[in-house]
RNA sequence: GUGGCUAUAGCUCAGUUGGUUAGAGUGCCAGGUUGUGGCCCUGGAGGUCGAGGGUUCAAGUCCCUCUAGCCACCCCA
């Protein structure tokens, strides 16, 4: 095709999928709302510094996937790769801090990420989440996870699985590095050259690993919930008795960690048995409690989540089809283009959908152009119609038609459609 | 960022060992029906064969580069 084309990785959302991420987002403000979220917005592009410093310098979303740019006056920004450093910056710059706490938030909106496009991958996509600030009760994992699950659910998406860990805190954490260190040490000769890099990069991440070699090596690893310290180990398990109280069952995963570095404690992913390998996240979440000093901030605890909108749409449910307008005026003759356009308003008014179609096409084409979108009435206007002041309307299902004048055309058209059901 | 597969009409795709003016279905426009849709028939418009370069008497077809999509890695939603 000539012209510019789009992006590499970005796509045009045409009107079908458009409505069904408008759907999701809207199902899922409405469920939020019902746990007492509400809804922010925050700019799509930030200061580079609130992702470096919030999301992680060591991680590959900082380090190679960043869309980061300069203003005219020198600001090195950034568009955002996710959404809850900007809720936490958003809640510490606003009245939201003065509320009583925790504070819940909900979001949905476009994030950035440059890498590799493919199925339910793309640079610009979209992404739904829930944000609680303030408060650390375990409770509130559960809450954000039930939300999560219950969303998914009402959209009819099926074949999931809730993946649920804790990866512990600044306390224990440390240790458990340090565990996995030890105790991958002596097997490091037998181990590909991706593996050992993870593991000097970021210990943690050598869990992730599909390699044949370290999998046999993971079974024996040292297990996260091995090594939690008294308050993370009873917290983890409030999150089990939360869920049972919401009525969520999980799978307790060992091996899950997350990708940026300012989770601690609770975990969870939500995987599709559809999405093959690295893409079957739906989404994730989990509990944050640094990350508001990582920002320079005062400490305050978080938990949410955040799911690929594109990704779930591509799991729903097809969307039964949008309203469209059931009733068309066509001129037959080029002359009755303004009486084709007033009685399309007039109709309009009475609350009717309408479609007007005063242009040049032969007659057969817009009756066929009518039928195809699925209209219940033409109302037509030809010479004879303009001479006499009237209108003609038919019925598509039947072929009845009755002419009508332009004052009465509304109960005509009510005749119509009501004998037709 | 690495490797593999792919790219022909608006859409879905044919195109035989390189060989005349590149096809089908569908969609679009018009006509058959001197103003009336669906089914049928006829005709038309629409392609620099993703872009650029190369080999050859001759390239949609073979080679190289680039771009884009998909798949597997990496990573994440």
């Amino acid at each position: 095709m000539p012209g510019i084309s789009r992006p590499r990785g970005t796509d045009d959302l045409l009107p079908e999928r458009l409505a069904a991420i408008e759907h999701a987002v809207t199902v899922g403000m409405a469920l939020a709302a019902e746990y007492g979220y509400r809804r922010l917005e925050t700019p799509i592009f930030e200061s580079t510094d609130l992702f470096v410093r919030g999301v992680g310098d060591t991680t590959d979303v900082v380090n190679r996937e960043m869309y980061t740019f300069a203003d005219r006056g020198g600001r090195s920004l950034t568009l955002r790769p996710e959404g809850t450093a900007s809720t936490v910056r958003a809640f510490w710059e606003s009245e939201l801090r003065q509320e009583s706490l925790p504070v819940r938030l909900s979001y949905a909106g476009p994030m950035f990420r440059y890498d590799r496009p493919g199925r339910g991958r793309y640079r610009q996509f979209h992404q739904f989440g829930v944000e609680v600030l303030g408060e650390d009760e375990p409770e509130l994992d559960a809450e954000v996870i039930a939300v999560a699950w219950r969303w998914l659910r009402q959209l009819g998406v099926r074949g999931t699985s809730l993946q649920l860990n804790s990866i512990g805190d600044a306390e224990c954490r440390p240790r458990y590095r340090q565990a996995l260190l030890d105790y991958f040490e002596p097997h490091l000769a037998q181990m590909d050259q991706l593996d050992q890099e993870r593991l000097r990069r970021n210990p943690l991440r050598i869990l992730d690993s599909k390699e044949l070699d370290s999998a046999s090596l993971l079974d024996a690893a040292p297990k996260t919930t091995d090594f939690l310290c008294d308050d993370c180990r009873s917290a983890f398990e409030r999150v089990l008795t939360a869920l049972e109280a919401y009525g969520i069952e999980y799978q307790l995963n060992p091996l899950l960690v997350r990708g940026l570095d300012y989770y601690a404690r609770t975990t969870f992913e939500v995987w599709h048995e559809d999405l093959k390998g690295a893409q079957n996240s739906l989404f994730g979440g989990g509990r944050y409690d640094g990350l508001s000093q990582l920002l320079g901030y005062p400490a305050c605890p978080g938990v949410g989540f955040a799911a690929g909108l594109e990704r779930v749409v591509l799991l729903s449910p097809p969307l039964q089809a949008q309203p469209k307008p059931k009733v068309w005026v066509i001129a037959a003759q080029p002359m009755a283009a303004k009486v084709v356009i007033e009685t399309a308003e007039l109709l309009r008014r009475g609350g009717r959908r309408v479609v007007a179609d005063p242009g040049r096409r032969s007659l057969k084409a817009k009756m066929r152009s009518a039928e195809r979108a699925g209209a219940d009435l033409v109302a037509l206007v030809g010479e004879d119609e303009l001479a006499r002041g009237i209108v003609a309307v038919r019925r598509l299902c039947d072929g009845t038609q009755v002419e009508s004048a332009l004052d009465g055309i509304e109960s005509t058209l009510a005749s119509l459609l009501t004998v037709s059901q």
